[in-house]
DNA sequence: GCGGGGATTAACT
DNA sequence: GTTAATCCCCGCG
């Protein structure tokens, strides 16, 4: 058996995604990312919260980009940023709701380079995993693109998110996570930290 | 239509 | 620390 394939046999369902922001991004850290024969482990989170969160892109209500912010959790959410970078975030909680958790960092699991800057970066997720807006608004519980839990155990830490400085107040809540001291991570600033179960 | 800005990155100084 | 690359989205008219 391959390594995704084995993987393939833990793939989170939609109701794992149907819960808030704050507790998919956390539960993320440790959990692998899976694009075809391709993975890496999650090791840095940020959740958007809804549209009163105004550093989410649902702050303007559903458009023909964020809609799908507004579906059932389980689905991806593919935009561009800068006109250059690719970002990879994953819809969650209730029909909506408008929330979703970005991506922001993976270890090198299976099919990459064991180099932790491959993935250190949100930009950096979706080139390591072939990832772009063609793979916007997929089903995670069916296809080639899916999330796995493992057995991993890591240490959480958490702070503000990062680039959201417009977002008043909404910037400096830390709705940002990390696995604590991991190399992929793509930023060290550290506010708290707690630990996993 | 038009204009401003952004959930970034790498390559500078 | 600063900046260019690069483009779609959103709000407004």
């Amino acid at each position: 058996m391959t390594a995704t394939a084995s993987l393939r046999a833990n793939r989170l369902p939609a109701a794992w995604f149907a819960r808030d922001a704050l507790t998919v991004a956390r539960e993320l850290i440790g959990c692998a990312l899976v694009h075809r024969r391709r993975a890496g482990i999650i090791v840095e989170t940020e959740a958007y919260l809804g549209p009163d969160d105004l550093a989410s892109h649902a702050r303007f209500g559903p458009t023909a980009r964020t809609s799908v912010m507004f579906g059932p959790g389980g689905i991806s959410y593919v935009y561009l940023c800068y006109g250059v970078h690719q970002m990879f975030n994953i819809v969650t909680g209730e029909d909506g709701d408008g929330q979703a958790v970005l991506i922001r960092a993976i270890a090198p699991h299976a099919g990459l380079p064991a180099d932790p800057a491959i993935g250190r970066g949100p930009g950096k997720v979706t080139t390591a995993l072939l990832l772009d807006r063609a793979h916007d608004r997929r089903d995670l519980a069916r296809g080639a693109l899916f999330v796995a839990s493992t057995e991993l155990v890591p240490e959480l830490a958490s702070g503000p998110r990062i680039g959201v400085d417009y977002a008043g107040p909404w910037a400096a809540r830390p709705y940002r996570f990390w696995w604590r001291d991991h190399p992929a991570v793509s930023a060290t600033r550290s506010v708290s930290t707690r630990r996993k179960r």
